[in-house]
RNA sequence: GGGGGAGUCGCAUAGUGGCAAUUGCAACAGACUGUAAAUCUGUCCUCGGAUGAGUUCGGUGGUUCGAGUCCACCUUCCCCCA
């Protein structure tokens, strides 16, 4: 895996870069839609590739672990063959699922005992157990096991999830290197930064993952109960110790405004369930603002649902009629407001990008900052 | 003409002596950040808010400390027999 700088900007620690995987280049900073289960939630693949203009998207260990298995998984020829989609694939961990699934899990120095959230069966992740799962679905690049830290733990607490972290990241490493791709083509494996809100964790772990000399680094634990603040400052610290010759992944943010400031701040790939989630509910985000569509004022506002949208659903309906499908309950709603959720994200790292090369990014980022916020 | 049943906050429902009153739907608003989410929460008689006040269960009157609930009459609707 291959990571190229293209351009820094002069004003920020912002930059544009290009990471070759066997499923194609990635243009970063990038957005990544997420599709735990192996879908986009709500989209076909076709419109993911051809309207969104994705080039990367997410799995997620556990959930496709559950179902449908790596029995079939690997009987398909790997994810990609499965779900049809031929640009590259990320998988998460499961890392999580071990903050989210509170109740039905048991962490150990070993690994982590689940409970299925959906038969309640029991299963032991260990480090070693999620490389073989990531192996099978054939991620171009999978995460390390990790525990996502809470925003809120204690100091004490933060420390020992960190450390517990980076021996696991030891195991991971291990075992990813004993083991050989499945379908042919390469993998990379990404370590994840820990250390909650305390700034000497944050750097301790930060200069424990760039030891590992990995083909790319992630934050995680940041957008889980911390100030946004602190957040930024969290970034802001971490990217001053990680390699900036390899790409910089901030796991799970965010907002539209986070993007910006995540790219201002040195990152280069992101993830949210929010274009999607806040889709399927009703939500939309455009470069005029937020919209949501289950207002009552829209429902007689027949102007396009995002007139600079790039995506064939932004022209072809109006804000009305898609207030209507949300009223009315009808599938088409989520997905329409999926897809242009997406495609937003999509644009905005694109012309971030865009606004890195042409130098003039910091002016551009203050333009928009305030109007991906407002609440229409 | 005779017999039986029913009228509850937009709609549908619960309630048979202590009730501003059940539940569902609808309506309106909010939340959502590496997806246990096509989910969840709140409001939904009036008084800006209230553990507060006022006014409510077709209408009028009555019994009772207390009535949506019991009684009388009126009224509207439904069913059956003529």
């Amino acid at each position: 895996m291959q990571f190229s700088l293209t351009a820094n900007d002069s004003k920020s620690a912002a930059r544009a870069g290009l990471l070759e995987t066997d499923h194609g280049s990635i243009e970063t900073p990038i957005f990544m839609p997420v599709g735990t289960v192996g879908s986009v939630k709500a989209c076909h693949i076709r419109d993911v590739h051809d309207e969104v203009k994705a080039q990367i998207i997410l799995g997620n260990t556990y959930h496709l672990y559950l179902r449908p298995g790596l029995e079939v998984l690997e009987a398909a020829g790997g994810l990609h063959r499965f779900n049809g989609w031929d640009r590259a694939i990320l998988t998460d961990s499961g890392g999580f699922q071990v903050f989210s699934l509170t109740g039905i899990r048991k962490m150990k120095e070993e690994g982590v005992e689940f409970q299925s959230h959906i038969d309640g069966s029991r299963h032991l992740f260990t480090p070693e157990r999620v490389m073989d799962i990531e192996r099978s679905i054939g991620a171009d690049i999978m995460m390390a096991f990790d525990e996502c830290t809470p925003g809120t733990s204690d100091y004490h607490y933060a420390k020992q999830s960190m450390e517990r972290t980076h021996r696991w990241l030891d195991r991971c490493v291990k075992r990813f290197s004993e083991t050989e791709p499945k379908y042919g083509y390469r993998q990379a494996l990404f370590p994840i930064v820990q250390g909650c809100v305390y700034r000497d964790l944050r750097m301790q772990s930060a200069e424990y993952i760039a030891s590992k000399g990995a083909d790319g680094n992630a934050i995680g634990g940041l957008a889980v109960g911390e100030p946004t603040e602190t957040m930024y400052e969290m970034i802001e610290l971490v990217n001053t110790i990680l390699p900036k010759d390899k790409p910089r992944y901030l796991m799970g943010v965010g907002t539209p405004a986070n993007l910006l400031e995540g790219i201002s701040r040195g990152v280069d790939m992101f993830d949210c369930v929010m274009p999607t989630r806040n889709g399927r509910n009703g939500m939309i985000f455009t470069s005029e603002g937020i919209i949501n569509l289950r207002n009552e004022k829209w429902k007689d506002d027949f102007s396009p649902v995002d007139p600079d949208g790039g995506t064939f659903v932004d022209v072809q309906y109006s804000k009305a009629y898609l207030r209507h499908l949300f009223i009315a309950g009808e599938i088409l709603g989520p997905m329409i407001a999926s897809l242009h959720n997406l495609g937003f994200y999509l644009w905005l790292v694109r012309e971030a990008r865009r606004h890195i090369i042409a130098g003039d990014f910091a002016i551009w980022r203050d333009a928009m900052l305030p109007k991906v916020s407002r609440r229409l």
